[in-house]
DNA sequence: GAGTAGCACTCTCCAACCGAGAGTGCTAAC
DNA sequence: GTTAGCACTCTCGGTTGGAGAGTGCTACTC
């Protein structure tokens, strides 16, 4: 790859964001115009000329202005992951609006789907902190009527699931209460094999309940993530790309579907640690139906324990500048929430 | 408003049926040649005169088919509300899936938005079973970490609300399961009034607690509705009507934000009983941005004790035929779910 | 009088066309 | 290395001119 001087650099820079902003081809006028550079259009139009040769832009027909290729928006990105950073005040109110809400893992999520959507616009995606190495922590029992009991589980990490049982026969909540109070001794942090590997209980009812715990820790650690959740896909709807081409609303039907989603956080994600933060220009990591979009994505949450992954989903032509330190920093906003949680158990 | 002669009226059900097909204007020549009738283009053309003088069809322009007008749908969804019903088969498969999935009311309301938005092909929106006359049936305490508990907290009507609390010391999980257990003798089954008039507790831990339950009862019972969930959003996206008129747009950008939908369901619900269905068309009630929308809505649940909302909203010329069966359908499967599990207490 | 054939009329849709304007690449001069 | 100038290309918007669909009306038939 040939190098840039340094005026290519600072003219390419400086026309993919003026066509992010615009959404329209950029031409040498225009450049010269806008950012009063001393330079006349025709010196220009030879720069440009050469990014082109280069792979940078490309021209949409003959006599239009320059628009980036992937390869450009690759370089663009490069340019700025390390040095955007998100403003102070902005930061201020995210936290802010964390900090203030109550202390509930799906309120968070809500949250930070919710902030992510609106400060990209474009659309979000937050998958729950979830662990494959599931452990008990605790159950409670609580009779509601007759034979149907609800039954909260909570592992070790903060997951939390309850689901209503329906037992063989009617069972006062005074014994289910022993039950929960014996199990939970038995069982605490154990993890999966550890728990079918036990000796079967005498008492019918702890063996039952056993079961069910079982099964459904079993469910919880299977899934390659937690419950998804997302905002913002009527963001872009107003974008020109999706409102014209079939293509890519083909790209927003994928975000409909929970299952593709999940398939694509598992996909993109395990090459990516806490901390780390991706870029996925032009669907990268061949996502056919993606091809006109851009990922921007992070892992959060404490490793080994809970992590969970977040990012934004919009045109190929997003704001990178604003979404990447907002994808940054709350994956490191959630990251000292669970930490601030679970850890330490 | 004037009779409808027999022939006027099938001509009139016929023609809007295969505009709901179509999405294309329907003329006198298509209505012939596509229901073999037995008479000529010219006295379908008299008759569809006629039809549009009486407000039921009008013209997009001089020399176009007949579309319906909103009274035109209104006379075609009367007529079918008492008749249609869905098919064995198709209602076996639904309460099949309700059945097979965890008992559990997150998941219910799930799949009551995914199988709603499927069936309709529109966007769909469900709201948990919620109370306004909350009242205590359990509290759980359960450690998680150094000042950290994990509150679960459920209330007469299946309700439950799970929230981290973050006390001033640590405290033994012996400790919080006596003030648990001490609690739930207290207040069984008492409303929030009831609840607030309490006498203070000498234990500092059990009024702590207590105030905390209170100040989570009484945001319960503020809501006006549950959790809402939605589905199908991106199915909308490929009727033409919402692929070319800004007007529309706007309607799914109401259906982005959660706070609109509460309120539209707020609204259009309080008229309407349990098993009732109301169809409203082109934005009835009110909403201006959906003047180009119908909805179909009903209330499930057990009165007086827990309720929900349920509907689908799609383009004017959605599929009644299909949307109407199904949401009365899943509206009574709903309530049957709920009945069995809170019901008795 | 209900139904029908025929016809003139209206209006949209589509394709072809054209000119204005934007932007380019190249050349020659500075 | 930079720039002025120019010929060239291509899109975009507006216009035009059938072709086709559908209508309303009238006059005729049973």
């Amino acid at each position: 790859m040939p190098e840039l001087t340094e005026r290519q650099k600072t003219l390419l820079l400086l026309l993919i964001r003026d066509y992010i902003e615009s959404a329209q081809p950029v031409g040498s006028k225009r450049l010269v115009e806008h950012y009063h550079i001393n330079l006349s259009t025709a010196t220009i139009r030879n720069e440009m000329a050469a990014l082109t040769e280069m792979g940078y832009l490309r021209q949409p027909h003959t006599s239009a202005g320059r628009v980036p290729t992937e390869e450009g928006y690759r370089y663009f990105v490069s340019q700025m992951m390390n040095q955007a950073e998100l403003p102070v005040s902005v930061q201020a109110t995210i936290s802010h609006q964390f900090y203030q809400s109550p202390a509930d893992i799906e309120q968070w999520m809500t949250l930070a789907a919710s902030i992510l959507a609106h400060q990209s616009q474009g659309v979000s995606v937050v998958t729950a902190p979830h662990t494959d190495k599931a452990k008990y922590k605790h159950v409670e029992l609580i009779s509601t009527q007759g034979r149907q009991v609800l039954m909260v589980l909570v592992l070790v990490g903060g997951e939390v699931s309850q689901q209503i049982l329906t037992l063989a026969e009617p069972v006062s909540q005074e014994r289910l209460s022993q039950t929960a109070t014996r199990l939970n001794k038995l069982l605490a942090g154990l993890a999966v094999d550890a728990i079918a590997a036990l000796p079967a209980r005498q008492d019918a009812l702890d063996q039952d309940i056993l079961t069910l715990i079982l099964r459904d820790i079993r469910r919880t650690a299977e899934q390659v993530s937690g419950e998804i959740y997302t905002d913002g896909l009527t963001n872009v709807l107003s974008e020109p790309e999706f409102a014209e081409s079939h293509e890519a609303r083909r790209a927003l039907k994928l975000f409909g579907e929970r299952s593709a989603l999940q398939d694509l956080v598992a996909r993109t994600m395990p090459n990516s640690n806490v901390g780390g933060l991706q870029v996925l220009i032009g669907g990268e990591g061949g996502w056919e139906e993606l091809r006109q979009c851009s990922m921007v994505i992070a892992r959060y949450g404490v490793p080994g324990l809970a992590t969970g992954a977040l990012g934004v989903l919009g045109p190929m032509r997003m704001s990178y500048a604003r979404t990447i330190p907002t994808v940054r920093y709350v994956a490191g906003l959630l990251s000292d929430l669970v930490n601030d949680t679970i850890s330490g158990e």
